[in-house]
DNA sequence: CGCAGAATTGATACATCTCAAGCTGGGTGG
DNA sequence: CCACCCAGCTTGAGATGTATCAATTCTGCG
């Protein structure tokens, strides 16, 4: 079921994710030791990378791809608990069992790094641990955002916030600022976007066209969101007008 | 507006949040070194400790009392995305301004650390940086927890998930474990409740009156509830029957 | 006692879910 | 090359859970 290809890709010091992942803040000589305990693994879009309840023999940093973590309850409910992008981490180090579903989007690379190992390096090498807190404390903040978004926004609100989310950090990517009309790939389904947001994938749906036929945004195909004004949308999410993320 | 009212503490050594606070695995020197920028300061039941926006000169652990952080946004609806008790820790190196309200539930005393100092050891002292990525992770854990409770839970669950969550802390205090008849005081108001659990205060009134009606729970004043079966309410929780929380 | 904040309860409105029926676009096999 | 198929998506109609608005009723305390 698994699908194991392990691939060959370039050295740590040109890795697409050297300077953002776990290893960010390593040394030449502390990345050769990462180097010596790390090994690639490759899943395909929709693959289930790790089931809750399974035992965890490794850490790892998502290298090519987008994954999800999700919860699922008995009765087939499930909300999505994480979204990760190139360079965020899966695991946790002193952890024994999955938490969480991971589950592949699209093509996924990781690159891993058997546990013990590497809970051997957090101790010796203060960089790796500091960089992780660095990335923990990140994710905390952005679980925060999310649980206000759950909690208290209207639907409409949910998915203008989510639209805003990945412009936003698809212009990060780019190092440039959003502005003028921006075109974005929405890397979920309805349904994911529905785990995401705390919503049945219908409500996703019927927001979208809503939006659409607002003319706040554009569609080219189902996936690919056209935002001719980036403000107009942004007053859509409820959040602070004046804002950019406080840092 | 804000109480200053220093209170003439115990010694770290013998500190009630000693071995679960940020300085837990601290040797004696190195607690030396967090006794000298330390400082102790109390807020009163319903004062606001921290204004999000507010520019942050410290980070602290809460030493008695409960407080909660909280997002507004600009319409009043509010989310409460962190319930702090003692021994949680306040604020984020590297963080020049807060992004959340912290609010006095009851009367309230942490331990503060001066921020520049606080970062130095934190890079100059492992156990210091060690001990508080454990904690964000937990919290994160712990968010996560929640996102399921605030995307996915009908009102009735997430009642129950909040006496449930409350009696386990609780149990866990006394190492005890929950058994039989128990009973626990809710720290917090049915507003605060509401916001907690992204309802509002009425729906959360009705839900313990249903509760209350079916024999799951019993009231003894307001805040105080009695538990006759621990079981019989967890099966209202919507989690995993079989299960303990993963550690 | 009487007041104020907290909580309960009721009646109604409304946002979102649920169930159900089509639509769309891309791939496959005849 | 077309017909078909299927997963993903859209749209509709009606049900339902929670919010909203509005009285009361508690409870603790000066």
């Amino acid at each position: 079921m698994v699908q194991h290809s392990e691939i060959e890709l370039s050295e740590c010091s040109d890795c697409p994710i050297r300077h953002r992942a776990v290893c960010a803040r390593c040394e030449e000589d502390e990345l050769d030791l990462l180097e010596s305990i790390k090994y690639y693994r490759s899943y395909s879009a929709g693959q289930t990378m790790i089931w809750a309840g399974d035992r965890m023999d490794f850490v790892a940093s998502v290298v090519v791809g987008v994954a999800t973590l999700s919860q699922t309850m008995e009765d087939g409910r499930t909300q999505m608990v994480g979204l990760l992008l190139p360079s965020d981490f899966i695991g946790r180090p002193g952890r024994e069992i999955a938490p969480y579903n991971v589950t592949a989007v699209s093509d996924v690379t990781v690159c891993c790094f058997r546990k013990r190992p590497f809970e051997n390096l957090l101790v010796t090498t203060p960089h790796i641990g500091q960089r992780l807190l660095e990335m923990a404390l990140d994710e905390l903040d952005a679980a925060r955002e999310w649980m206000l978004l759950l909690g208290r926004k209207t639907a409409r609100e949910k998915i203008a916030s989510l639209i805003a989310i990945i412009a936003r950090r698809d212009a990060e990517l780019k190092d440039a600022l959003p502005e003028g009309r921006l075109s974005v790939t929405l890397p979920l389904t309805r349904e994911a976007m529905a785990d995401y947001l705390g919503l049945t994938l219908e409500t996703v749906s019927r927001q979208i066209s809503a939006l659409k036929r607002e003319g706040i945004i554009e569609l080219e195909g189902k996936r690919r969101v056209i935002i001719p004004n980036l403000p107009v949308l942004m007053e859509q999410t409820g959040d602070d007008s004046d804002g950019g993320p406080i840092v």
